[in-house]
Formats: structure tokens, C-alpha cells, sequence
DNA sequence: CCATTTACTTCATCTGTCGTAGTAATTATA
DNA sequence: TATAATTACTACGACAGATGAAGTAAATGG
């Protein structure tokens, strides 16, 4: 299991890629983050639930309705032109992260 | 350069590299992380401090001085038999992370 | 002799995570 | 048919770690 403090710089980054795959909410993202970690990393939801918020008022998502005719009623989120720039800035930044800390790592 | 909120999870492990290399204080620990680094990750000397009270108190490392003729007086640290346990874990943890990361990450 | 570098310390603030709890609807199970 | 579990959130308060600002103190460089 990854602890949350390695991962905190990464939440927001996460969010994006599975919202660049398609539109999306709350339940089904942290459904998805678990199923890709396989179970590695499983997101709290108040911590992604701040997260939308926090992506929302930088203007990196955006949040909707679609109608339903039964369930309780989900906000969707989808990821906006900032967001993929942003998204696309810390993936480079990934790369680096990756290289710097790896000097600071045996074997 | 690198954001602190990517290498948050990361610094107590940076450290303890650097003692597992040879005992040292604070300011030479912050030259060798910026030197080590290629300036791409320059650590604040704060957190640098709060880093090292935090690994005191769990026992990760210990302070000792040494005789001086001259120069300010500096906190020694060297790392303990806990501390080296510590960072083994780290450094699996890290080989987890950057796998889970990476599947979140494009090209 | 004054600026810079070395080597810290204290304090207050901010951000992001997380625990707890609550709401509300649907679906599974006994 | 009652109730437990699952889906889908929201609100609130606490906490840890990072950081900015400021201060202290000694040595060294120009």
C-alpha cells in the first residue's frame, strides 16, 4: 500500500489522466484509481472530493448534470483545455521527480 | 525544478541517504541535496530543521557534537539501525510508487 | 570594516489529507 | 419484508509537513 504523503503531489494528476480517458465522477474515479493500483492506492473521499474542489477553482475541470431517472444524483466532471496544459506540465515534471529521487535510492 | 509537494513523502528518505553516506549537518546536507540534485531540487532550511527534529523523535537518527577550534557550532546527526530499516522501506515503497504513478502518467 | 557565508532557531501560516459523521437513494440478502 | 450493504456525495474539524519571515551568531572575504 503507498502511503498518502507520496502520493499527495500526485492526486490532482491522477484525477486529470482518468478524466482525459472520459467524463466522469466522484464514485466511479475512486472506483477506477483502485482497479488501476491494483489496490495499490485506494483515495480517500473527502480527499478526492477537495481535490474536485480545488481543480474546479483553478479552472482545470469542470463540473455538470446529465439527467438521470433514478439514483441519487451525481456531479460529473470534465477536464478543461487549463487542465490538460496543467495535466501536461506535471507529467514532465514526473519524469524529473522520478530521476532526482532515484539518486537518492540504493538499489 | 521540483515542486515540494511532490517530494514531501520524500525528504526524510533523502536524508537518511545522505547520513547513510557519512555522518553531517544541517548545511552540508542542504548543499549535497542541491549538488546531488543538479539544483533541480533545493531543499528549505526549515524544512530541512523540521525534517531532522521529526526523525529525532522517532528515533531515526541521533545529534551529537563534535570538538570545534573554530566556527559556529554545529548539530551533527548520523543515522541509527532504525533509521536504515526506515529507509529500506522507503526504497521499496518508492519502486511501488513510481509503478503506480507511471500508469497515470502519458508518454 | 562591512558584506557575505556558514549554521542554525523560533514562530506563525498555509495547504492538503483524513477521521468522523451525516444525508439520501438503490440494491442485495435473509 | 426488514435491514444491511452499496452508491454518491457534503460538511467540519484536526493535524502534519512545508514555508516565509525574521533573528542570532561566528567566521571569512574583499
Amino acid at each position: 500500500m503507498i502511503s498518502s504523503d507520496v502520493i499527495r503531489g500526485y492526486n490532482d494528476t491522477i484525477i486529470l489522466y482518468l478524466l482525459l480517458e472520459k467524463e466522469s465522477y466522484g464514485y466511479e474515479i475512486s472506483k477506477r484509481i483502485k482497479e488501476l493500483s491494483d489496490e495499490k492506492y485506494i483515495i480517500k473521499e473527502t480527499t478526492l472530493y477537495s481535490a474536485f474542489n480545488r481543480l474546479l477553482k483553478k479552472g482545470f475541470i469542470q463540473s455538470f448534470h446529465k439527467e438521470q431517472t433514478f439514483g441519487k444524483k451525481r456531479t460529473y466532471y470534465k477536464i478543461t483545455e487549463a487542465g490538460l496544459l496543467y495535466y501536461k506540465e506535471k507529467c514532465r515534471e514526473w519524469e524529473l521527480t522520478k530521476e532526482v529521487i532515484n539518486r537518492f535510492i540504493k538499489e
